[in-house]
DNA sequence: TTGTAGGCGTTATCAT
DNA sequence: ATGATAACGCCTACAA
């Protein structure tokens, strides 16, 4: 930068400002920072530049599984806008309870980001405290982190339509693949979904069967697991509804595999849920990646920022892989 | 870190010998030092101690697509590795020409990374002209860019099995999906697997026929779109090879909606390629992920550290997606 | 083994 | 509008 200032004729301080593109600077001496700075092909360094200033330039995004289409799809819609805003995004993925262990222990965040994503994780108040003690706007998606600004859809609605989706084919016997016994990961729309089933089919009259909601890991496997499950059972049911369209494939295959008959209605609506003929509940992933970041630049540029809530809308996608009760029941029966 | 010496007794430069756990410490004077740490809840600014040394403890990764399953697992494997390690993982997704052009045109990773990760991307030679100018080591996943580590799979050998094994089966009309003709971003597995294809038929005589190989934009209705052309054919393929997984998947989902039959094989085996019964060329991506991330990390503490080269093997998987040529000939003829 | 002091490359606060 | 100069918080010879 001395470089830059000598040949410009000027102090390091004015080719501060002007590579800043902070207004008290001559547009006769803009001009001259500029073009030093292009000929020795300068650039400043944001190291430094975040120790001088205290602003560290980035964004912590945490996520339990990055590898997975939902994960994927909001990181992606995160890094779209922060990219363009020249802030860097972190990614952290405490995929297991030892990660998870470890980022709560020694709190690699603190002192190193402006601010906090976190997506569809529920964390103990312990643990919530500690990332308020980051003194950073923090930012969740999928659910309410208190304190936090929040994206998210209305779950219990959403999968609350589900149900009644099943409900109106004339199903009584309704199952549900559900990952509410996770304790690793703990993600709260396991919960709400399973609440919304719950409250649904109480509501509607028809009784509850512990032994129709399968706990199972996330993914195809336990998606098919839980299905094998379900079918094994002396009354199995006739419908089922998944907490995740991963989970449904899964259930799909178990299905094709063993030949058996059972409606299945999923969450999210995948990329591939219309090839597989999939009736799910549809939210608009990416989208939600972009709004939160968009949230987050707020929060971190607004001097008095209040966290916000957004509420995404979700929508039944009608195909093939439910239908009304009597028909395979006629059919196979 | 001040407060943190005097409380301990000893200078700042103690405190940063021992917090770094640098061997010349006295036993007595650690611990001394780390709880006047614990006690103070204190860490270091990671932000001063990348100026001060030099050293900015941080991979660039970049992308095409990151939303993409590919992508998101390769990110995924990188990511365990490097935090395991204490290193940073900033990600770029240069999924457009845009995208492209800026991150070239400014090139945000000068001065911030000690080692770039670059996943199935094909550069021009300013482009690595641009990202050799970083001074840092580069390792590619996926194919060869000149002078940076790689790792990947023998993309020729893999995409010639495959279609040896659609010859095997007796086809002699057979398609190929591609992605060669995406100008934007240029994925060199499009060319390699191309080619591949017309070496492996033409070493057994079939003639080439231009119209077989479609190339369309990546992903589900990319295969779609290109199956639907190939079935217009006066004479359609039997059998059609796609780049990939998911290209394989729209195409089955064209077949389906047609009720057309033509066997079908891809590659990557993504974890639905099971479910949907796709014969497929299996990779194991993730492991890629990690690899290479071991490779930066040699990259980055050995200092004669020369490219290296890892060959991943592949499998042939074999499910109900392709059969002999005269089957369904004769069942629908 | 431990302490001293200069430096890393900016930004920010004063003056001017 | 511009310049001088002290931070920013740590690392690292070098000296003791």
């Amino acid at each position: 930068m001395e470089d830059v200032a000598r040949l410009a004729g000027v102090s390091t301080a004015t080719v501060s400002r002007t590579l800043r593109g902070l207004p008290n600077v001559s547009d006769e001496t803009r001009d001259r920072v500029l073009h030093a700075a292009a000929s020795l092909s300068y650039v400043v360094s944001p190291i430094a530049s975040r120790l001088a200033s205290g602003r560290t330039h980035t964004v912590g995004v945490i996520v339990p599984y990055a590898a997975r289409w939902f994960f994927g799809q909001i990181v992606a819609g995160a890094e779209s806008v922060l990219r363009e805003h020249d802030l860097d995004l972190l990614l952290y993925n405490l995929g297991d309870a030892a990660a998870r262990q470890r980022f709560f222990g020694q709190l690699p965040l603190r002192r190193r980001v402006d601010a906090v994503l976190v997506v569809a994780m529920q964390f103990s108040d312990p643990e919530i405290a500690d990332l308020r003690s980051l003194g950073v706007p923090i930012v969740a998606v999928g659910h309410d982190v208190p304190g936090a600004g929040c994206v998210r859809i209305d779950d219990v609605a959403a999968a609350s339509s589900a149900v009644q989706h099943l409900l109106g084919l004339g199903h009584r016997r309704i199952g549900m693949i559900s990952t509410y016994a996770d304790q690793a990961m703990f993600l709260p729309v396991a919960h709400e979904r399973r609440r919304a089933y719950l409250d649904t089919l109480t509501a509607a009259g028809v009784p509850f069967c512990e032994e129709l909601v399968m706990s199972v890991p996330h993914g195809l496997d336990g998606g098919e697991q839980a299905m094998r499950r379900l079918l094994a059972l002396p009354d199995p049911p006739t419908a089922v509804f998944a907490e995740s369209d991963e989970l449904a494939f899964g259930a799909l295959s178990a299905l094709r595999r063993t030949g058996r008959h059972v409606s299945v209605i999923g969450f999210d609506d995948h990329e591939l849920s219309a090839l597989l003929d999939l009736t799910t509940v549809r939210q608009r992933v990416f989208e939600q990646g972009v709004l939160a970041a968009g949230m987050l630049r707020r929060a971190m540029t607004v001097s008095d920022w209040t966290p916000e809530e957004l509420l995404m809308p979700t929508t039944l996608v009608l195909r093939a892989s439910t239908w009304p009760v009597a028909v395979r029941t006629a059919r196979t029966g």
